[in-house]
DNA sequence: CCGCATCCGTTTCGATACTG
DNA sequence: CAGTATCGAAACGGATGCGG
């Protein structure tokens, strides 16, 4: 079956013969928001049909990035989910989503998935912005309330790993963001929110200033 | 005509109709290491075909990811190169080649493209133990010999994007590294190298640590 | 229902040949 | 050197069916 493969010695080549073939990657990025079912997975990957996912989830299993687990036994059901080797994908992840926040610009007829939105927002802070201390920041917005926590970093691993994002906001943040993941991301973006509810950042000076680095556009080439 | 996209308002889906088709993504790292000739892709990539590249290149330029360009007149060539934006890919491409590090046990029947070692030497970093200050390293290598300059961290973009990688070594290097990439590489992945030359750094005791951090294995999960 | 398997038209890919 | 043209072989898009 779908043994084609680069044939080159090269770590890129390598991981592509894995993560290469269509719907691969998204697959992973939904497997990353946490475990689901395979029925979520169809619904949550429109234009994927079940032929194509059942395929690369054995692929993804077959190459020991995604384990399949039956949940405890009342309600005994299948759910799919990435093994330790398949997170060390958040990464990638990370910046592809990074490079294509510029690709943003309309929704046009695209759905918009809204279950990845606490995923989207870590994806959208600015990686190299992020505070060396912990800080906590609870986010209300009008699609939801989540709180986002930056632990002390460690000397590993991809800074964006420092992040976590739990649902419900936290009493005692550090900073709180009121507004609207879309005003978020056009502000992120550099872009003109135009009838967007604007945001509004409470805590001390020092926090609301980083926060507010995290979420700014990235400066200029140089 | 190929215009199959994902259909979904979320930055990983958006990049990935861009990058997502098999080879794009090799073709980006091909491009990474410099402007390359169309005849020159094509040896770089084995198995991908004449008719292929010629319509992912088309794809990339209508993506703004890619110019064609014509030498100065007097070899009057036409190279693809990135475009500012299309360099944007470089952390994607380190990630993807982070990720891939540990699927390189074995070449068996591969071929070793060595035109991107360059570029390899780069990917094989530990990005966290990039130190902050300027640094420079040289490599005295089997296959070669280069320059690896540290900058000093702007507050912007992907660590290793700090990172340049010039042909021939400096005599002023803070660390000199002998040995061969292999060797090197298996160091990074922590694996046995039976049979190759050992490693020897060369500087103060300070700089010879941070280099040996930057070619160390990733410690285990925790 | 949930988790797939089977089937079929269309698109893309793999490979070779051929042209400005 | 820099691509097009062409054609069989896979893979993908789309729908339906079938056993727990």
């Amino acid at each position: 079956m779908g043994e084609r493969r680069y044939g080159q010695y090269c770590p890129v080549a390598r991981a592509l013969d894995q993560l290469g073939d269509r719907w691969t990657l998204l697959l992973v990025r939904e497997l990353l928001v946490g475990p689901q079912r395979y029925s979520d997975l169809l619904e949550h990957l429109p234009g994927m049909w079940s032929n194509l996912l059942a395929g690369r989830l054995r692929a993804l299993e077959a190459a020991g990035l995604v384990a399949r687990r039956p949940l405890p036994p009342p309600a005994s059901r299948l759910v799919y989910e990435l093994t330790d080797r398949g997170r060390e994908l958040e990464p990638v992840i990370y910046e592809v989503s990074r490079f294509g926040l510029d690709l943003l610009d309309d929704p046009g007829d695209d759905v918009v998935p809204l279950h990845l939105l606490p995923l989207g927002l870590k994806g959208m802070l600015r990686a190299e912005a992020l505070p060396d201390g912990p800080l906590v920041v609870a986010l209300v917005l009008d699609e939801g309330t989540w709180t986002l926590s930056v632990a002390a970093p460690p000397p590993t691993g991809h800074p964006l790993t420092r992040v976590r994002v739990t649902p419900e906001a936290v009493p005692d943040a550090d900073v709180t963001v009121r507004g609207s993941a879309m005003a978020l991301l056009a502000r992120r973006r550099g872009a003109a929110a135009p009838g967007l509810s604007p945001l509004v950042l409470d805590g001390s000076a020092a926090d609301v200033a980083t926060v507010d680095a995290l979420f700014s556009p990235d400066p200029a080439a140089a």
